[in-house]
RNA sequence: GUGGCUAUAGCACAGUGGUUAGUGCAUCGGUCUGUGGCACCGAUGACGAGGGUUCGAAUCCCUCUAGCCACCCCA
């Protein structure tokens, strides 16, 4: 407890702050899911951070990792028993029953991206706090359903720069899944001894999630163990057959991966994940998502069928700078307006707001005196012009507009500033366009 | 939650018991109150925190904190 450090505040263990320099990448990625959203035609929602305790666990399921250990929860001062949602479905689907949204044309397309809670141990791409896009489709049974969401999901990290591989397998409904449940621990009980006492309390605690263990003895275990492909009912099949079907003819490729399911309680049939090729063949989920028909029902709802994605942003961005993926054109100033003098900086002042009112991105540093910063300040904007107003200048009425690029400058009225900068710059854009090929950086 | 590794300016690094902790980039200023990219000069700024060993600690030891890696889990 020393005077000076101890007072520095710090952030809280598992949070990050998004500096500037790292804008460009959020928004990158947050525009295309809201355009692929409303090209898609599914409607942003909101919902709070906060929700109570309760909506979690019983969505998100007792026995998971997440409501068992991972939730940040509190007692509030009115006495309620709220969480920082860990996820995003559980709240879409609470808002989707207490408004009525059931009333609307199936399916409701929802989009939402937000924030969520997960009192995890931080590693690079994980956080306390990190963010999602979710895509949900409720109403609406029909495998199209499924295929159009990993369509969505495949399609966006695909506009992202990244080859994303698509994991699928299907968890059948609640009979299959209690009948192979059975199955697994029959299979498993001889070969006991050979699991790990972790593995044992989950073969008893949520049998399916054995199957995705990184243990090397339970991995060649499983290798033989039977498969939930070979439990699922024949109308689970079927659903599973078509949605398959569907993928084939929008040639998006897949791996069938009969050991995935998912660390949340309430998905049934259609599971899928976005993984991207590690190099040391190590995977890597940006996402996933699957049918969840029973969950708008548990949670107080008529019965509705469902299905959503989520994909997240932390690793999404990781991967995206690690491939060196080419951000769209930054939107930078494109002239900067110098001055000399007092005088001629409460013009200069003056100047720049006409300008921006005009729709001309401008920079200025009026805090500066000296003409040389100035210009060294321009020249780091890129700018293409540099408008000069010194004493003379205002004597004369005039201003100089400087071609950055070639140093060429020319005297102009300074009445005809605005229209004069405005017409040149839609002429130099012009030109761009026609000429370049690449839209680097 | 478990185990391991790490912690020096905004960033990348050097310094392994001995003056005032260096270098590059970045930032600010000067050479140069009328012109940017170059050059030169200068300035700002750090040993994660606390304790211990020692004449002396960035350096060795302990504790805490944080980050990273592997688990766990997931996004």
């Amino acid at each position: 407890m020393t005077e000076k450090k101890d007072k520095t505040i710090h952030l809280v263990r598992g949070m990050k702050d998004i500096l500037p320099a790292d804008q460009p990448w959020w928004d990158f990625v947050r525009s295309r899911g809201r355009d692929l959203a409303k090209s898609y035609g599914y409607d942003r929602i909101d919902t709070p951070m906060l929700e109570q305790t309760n909506l979690f666990i019983r969505s998100v399921g007792k026995g998971t990792d997440i409501v068992e250990k991972e939730m940040f929860s509190f007692i509030d001062q009115g006495n309620e028993n709220v969480t920082l949602r860990p996820e995003a479905t559980a709240g879409i689907v609470r808002a989707y029953i207490e408004h009525g949204l059931v009333n609307q044309p199936k399916p409701v397309k929802l989009f939402w991206l937000g924030p969520l809670f997960r009192h995890d141990r931080p590693q690079a791409g994980r956080y306390r706090q990190f963010w999602q896009l979710d895509y949900e489709a409720l109403g609406d049974d029909h495998p199209a359903v499924d295929a159009e969401l990993i369509m969505i999901a495949y399609g966006l990290l695909k506009e992202l720069g990244l080859s994303p591989t698509v994991q699928i397998n299907s968890i059948g409904d609640e009979d299959d899944r209690e009948r192979y449940k059975k199955a697994l621990v029959e299979y498993f009980r001889p070969r006991r001894n050979q699991l790990s006492e972790e593995v044992k309390k989950r073969l008893q605690k949520n049998p399916l999630r054995v199957l995705d263990s990184k243990e090397e003895a339970v991995r060649i275990l499983v290798q033989d163990a039977p498969q939930i492909v070979d439990y699922l009912s024949e109308t689970a099949n079927k659903h599973f057959v078509k949605v398959l079907e569907h993928l084939d003819e929008l040639e998006i490729p897949y791996v069938l991966n009969p050991r995935l399911v998912r660390g949340l309680d309430y998905y049934n049939r259609t599971v899928f994940e976005l993984w991207s090729q590690d190099d040391e063949g190590g995977q890597l989920a940006f996402g996933g998502g699957g049918r969840y028909d029973s969950l708008v029902e548990q949670l107080g709802g008529q019965p509705t069928p469902a299905a959503g994605f989520a994909i997240g942003f932390e690793r999404l961005i990781m991967k995206m700078r690690e491939a060196n993926v080419p951000l769209p054109p930054a939107h930078t100033p494109n002239i900067f307006v110098a001055q000399l003098g007092e005088a001629s900086r409460k013009k200069c002042l003056k100047l720049f707001e006409e300008l921006r009112r005009a729709g001309v991105y401008a920079a200025h540093a009026l805090s500066k005196d000296g003409i040389k910063q100035q210009m060294e300040a321009a020249n780091r904007l890129k700018v293409k012009y540099t408008l000069i107003f010194g004493q003379k200048e205002m004597l004369d009425n005039t201003i100089l507009l400087r071609d950055m690029d070639n140093g060429i400058q020319e005297t102009i009225p300074f009445e005809k500033v605005v229209p004069e900068v405005k017409k040149r710059l839609e002429r130099s854009a012009l030109k761009e366009n026609h000429s370049s090929t690449s839209p680097e950086v």
